[in-house]
DNA sequence: TTAATCACG
DNA sequence: ACGTACGTGATTAAC
């Protein structure tokens, strides 16, 4: 059979339209003509193209009069008009789809479904053909038969529901939408269903009786308030089923042959991303376009012939993203006169020669790492892009697309092994050149020159040498724990195997979610859109009912230990013995640093056999010096809320999760259990991320009341949280963005989003942002006030790594005195809060010893 | 390539 | 009624 694939068009247009149109500024191209519903519309069409790989495709619009509003003038009504901005898109949107090569309908006076159900039902009738339906719209759910599929778009991602899995999420059959909506309504189609009747009594209703009809016949069943609204609302509600109900015969003669997906006319395409300036789709439609835009250069062969002015731009392109294994490539260097490409083995010392000058690139790090130079820069573009938000993390033709120049991607080039290098890598030196001004505008204006400048440009040359530093691996001490791993995974896998009577794969959620509560059917849980769940907290909640959920819990935890670190962790240990991870400056949406290949942010520490893992970590030195703050994050908020008791807790010294756990519990801080310290804790750390009492409960397994009684006991004792609380998320919404205490700035566009569940999301990120983004300023500070003191007093010991709160030195035994010195006045002293910073020094043989 | 899971602060 | 705690990266299975 063949694949039929329908769009909604309409429903697609709209749709792209309010997500991006709530600001006020929609997407508008250089003449004014706006393209946010037509961006968002082509990325979905291309999205369904690549995911579904049609043979037929067919996209229906709706179009002038419309028979449901003909004959009930209430349907739709109260809907704003459609914005004029919205409407101006729409015939654009045919002339892309003749353009991609995609046929599509509209008929009036009938509407999208129509047109869609009417070409589902050809479908049915026929052998060769088989339908899938794309649309937001939950009406189409109707369609859904033996031979109907509907890919249900969410905010985020889709869910694709069969005959099957809509019977099993919704407990009722497709066709039963008609009836679900006849009860419940449509607020957004204006279709009044029975008042007072929502979803949930009506798929009870439905579960029980089956359809509208055999509710009524059975109405003296049904009980209290339930039956009089049916009986009042029995005319609204037949109504409603024939407004709800998708007409199936729109006079059209179907034949599927007409709707063959034969692929895009390119040149027409082009021309109309052009015209909308739609560059990131021009660049996937351009095999490599670069070669036709204009470019001089000079290759040099000699340095001599370098002559430079004082204001220069470099780019040193390499073989490898992971630049601690790279080879260079080739460098560029632009100044207000020239563009230079200098040859692989000139690129040392041309760098030498930019020593007196101003020197700007992009992605400082990457070159001091693999030049092993001391490059004096004074602006890095990667940095200053990240900071204004830009996408800029992995590389350089990111941005350049996103400023609308065209240039092959790095992959791409990459596969044509670095072809036509003197031209792709002078276009990028030459756009660092011409755009960086804009960016060193963009941060005065916002007020970023203190993050760029005193901050992030200091911590380039600090991050590069704990990269070059590396971490000492030793995989000895870990030797007779993959021996004792390796056994007890083989011999957990047997009893798992065993205990379901059959051999499958544990590693398989899908498998193991079969086996567990289908197969033994040990509890009723939710589902993913794969299968049911198996996280560790559902897991938990089964665990005893049954003793293989403990052995899936323990083989989960072997396996990770296993395959992510014991087995993992050599295979990035480099000729020196050492691990050289890579700092992401340009991640995260706070500030905070990354780290990858690998990652040695979450080598395991909170349980103790996983903790092994870290007696590995060796120094070059003598020990391993781990410094870290003591609840940086918590004291941030006492100092950004200026909550009183918060404050003077911290200044008594006290602790704080104990002096929590005696106020919300009305004790005194002597009597406070252990139970009760762990409870504050929770309710502590969930203010800091914008809790629920929902999510509360959850985490402490207690219930929602219980868990909305703690947080309002919290704020009563703590009303200056309550109000920083309330006061940054309103800030937040009038600004659009949220800053640290330095100045750095995160945007939230999530604040403007017509989804409730994504501004709630943004108003969480408002209230954590200042807060773990502070404490991440603070470290940084206090790395380069460390790194600095290392050097001014000649030190041999070195930092090598940074988790957040907390700095690892290896260390030379003589220094340990002055270290902690340096240490504590570096980072304890770093900035002056109303609370007092405190670190803790540990020292081991190893990183578990350091602790 | 994406989703699910789980490691860290 | 909504939908349910911030920020990351690596591995594996499944698409």
């Amino acid at each position: 059979m063949k694949k039929v694939v329908l769009v909604d068009g309409n429903n697609l247009l709209f749709r792209s339209y309010f997500a991006t149109a709530y600001s006020g500024a929609i997407m508008r191209n250089s003449k004014g003509f706006p393209t946010n519903a037509l961006y968002g519309f082509v990325g979905m069409i291309n999205k369904i193209i690549a995911e579904e790989e049609p043979v037929y495709m067919m996209v229906a619009f709706d179009i002038g009069k419309n028979f449901r509003k003909e004959k009930f003038a209430f349907y739709k009504e109260g809907r704003n008009a459609t914005p004029e901005d919205l409407k101006m898109q729409m015939p654009m949107a045919r002339k892309i789809l003749d353009a991609m090569g995609i046929k599509y309908l509209e008929l009036a006076p009938y509407e999208a479904d129509d047109i869609i159900g009417t070409f589902a039902k050809k479908a049915e009738s026929d052998d060769d053909y088989y339908s899938l339906i794309v649309s937001s719209d939950k009406d189409l759910l109707q369609l859904i038969s033996y031979e109907t599929e509907v890919k249900l778009l969410k905010q985020t991602g889709f869910i694709k529901y069969n005959e099957e899995t809509f019977k099993a999420d919704y407990g009722i059959e497709p066709i039963k939408i008609i009836d679900l909506k006849a009860l419940m309504g449509d607020a957004s189609d204006n279709i009044p269903g029975v008042k007072g009747i929502g979803e949930k009594t009506a798929l009870k209703l439905l579960q029980e009786y089956h359809s509208l009809d055999s509710i009524y016949e059975h109405i003296d069943e049904i009980k209290g308030k339930v039956k009089e609204k049916l009986i009042l609302g029995k005319d609204s509600a037949y109504m409603s089923y024939e407004i709800a109900t998708i007409y199936r015969e729109v006079p059209i003669n179907v034949d599927f042959e007409e709707f063959l997906y034969k692929g895009p006319d390119i040149l027409k395409l082009k021309s109309i991303y052009e015209e909308l300036e739609f560059y990131s789709m021009l660049k996937n439609i351009i095999v490599n376009n670069s070669k036709t835009k204009e470019n001089k250069y000079v290759v040099l062969s000699n340095l001599n012939d370098l002559v430079l002015d004082d204001e220069v731009a470099f780019y040193l392109e390499v073989d490898n993203i992971n630049y601690h294994k790279s080879k260079i490539v080739g460098m560029a260097i632009t100044d207000k006169n020239n563009t230079y490409y200098i040859k692989e083995e000139l690129v040392k010392e041309a760098i030498k020669l930019l020593k007196d000058k101003k020197v700007i690139t992009y992605d400082l790090k990457k070159s001091l790492v693999v030049l092993r130079e001391d490059i004096n820069c004074n602006f890095d573009l990667m940095i200053a892009s990240y900071l204004e938000d830009y996408d800029s993390s992995e590389d350089i033709v990111k941005l350049m697309y996103s400023l609308g120049e065209e240039i092959i991607t790095y992959d791409e080039f990459k596969k044509n092994d670095f072809n036509d290098k003197e031209n792709i890598i002078t276009l990028k030196s030459k756009f660092i050149f011409e755009n960086y001004k804009d960016f060193q505008d963009k941060i005065i204006n916002d007020g970023q020159v203190n993050i760029l400048n005193d901050i992030e440009m200091p911590l380039i040359y600090v991050l590069a040498d704990m990269e070059i530093n590396g971490f000492k691996f030793d995989i000895n001490p870990l030797l007779d724990m993959k021996k004792e791993i390796v056994d007890k995974i083989s011999e957990i896998s047997n009893e798992i195997y065993e205990m379901s009577g059959e051999v499958f794969n544990i590693a398989s959620p899908q498998q193991l979610g079969v086996v567990l509560w289908e197969k033994l059917a040990l509890g009723k849980v939710g589902k993913t859109h794969r299968g049911y769940k198996t996280d560790v907290k559902t897991l938990q909640k089964y665990s005893d009912k049954h003793p293989i959920i403990n052995k899936v819990l323990e083989y989960r935890n072997l396996t990770k230990l296993l395959n992510t670190y014991i087995d993992g962790l050599p295979t990035f240990v480099a000729l020196d013995g050492k691990i050289h991870t890579i700092f992401n400056q340009t991640l995260t949406r706070t500030g905070r640093l990354s780290s990858m290949e690998p990652n040695l942010q979450n080598i395991p520490a909170r349980e103790e056999y996983g903790k092994q893992i870290r007696r590995a970590f060796v120094p070059e030195n003598d020990v391993i010096l781990s410094a870290d703050y003591s609840q940086i994050e918590l004291r941030m908020l006492a100092h950004i809320s200026n909550a009183k008791e918060l404050i003077d807790a911290f200044n008594n010294g006290e602790d704080i999760h104990t002096k929590v756990a005696a106020d919300i519990n009305g004790v005194a801080t002597s009597e406070v259990t252990k139970h009760m310290r762990t409870m504050a804790k929770a309710v502590i750390f969930g203010i800091v991320y914008g809790i629920s009492g929902f999510g509360l409960g959850e985490n402490l397994n207690i219930s929602r009341k219980e868990a909305n009684d703690f947080i309002e006991k919290y704020y009563k004792f703590y009303p200056g949280v309550k109000n920083y609380m309330t006061n940054i998320i309103k800030e937040a919404y009038e600004k659009g963005e949220v800053k640290t205490l330095f100045g750095r700035i995160r945007k939230i566009n999530e604040l403007k989003d017509t989804s409730f569940k994504i501004r709630s999301m943004g108003e969480r990120m408002a209230l954590n942002t200042p807060i773990q983004g502070s404490s991440a300023d603070i470290m940084k500070l206090a790395m380069i006030e460390v790194y600095k003191q290392i050097k001014n007093n000649n030190l041999e010991s070195k930092m090598i790594l940074q988790i957040h709160d907390e700095i690892i030195i290896d260390a030379k035994n003589n220094e340990i005195e002055k270290l902690k010195e340096i240490l504590h006045k570096a980072m304890e002293g770093v900035v002056k809060l109303n609370v007092p910073l405190k670190i803790d020094i540990n020292i081991g043989k190893n990183w578990y010893d350091a602790k």
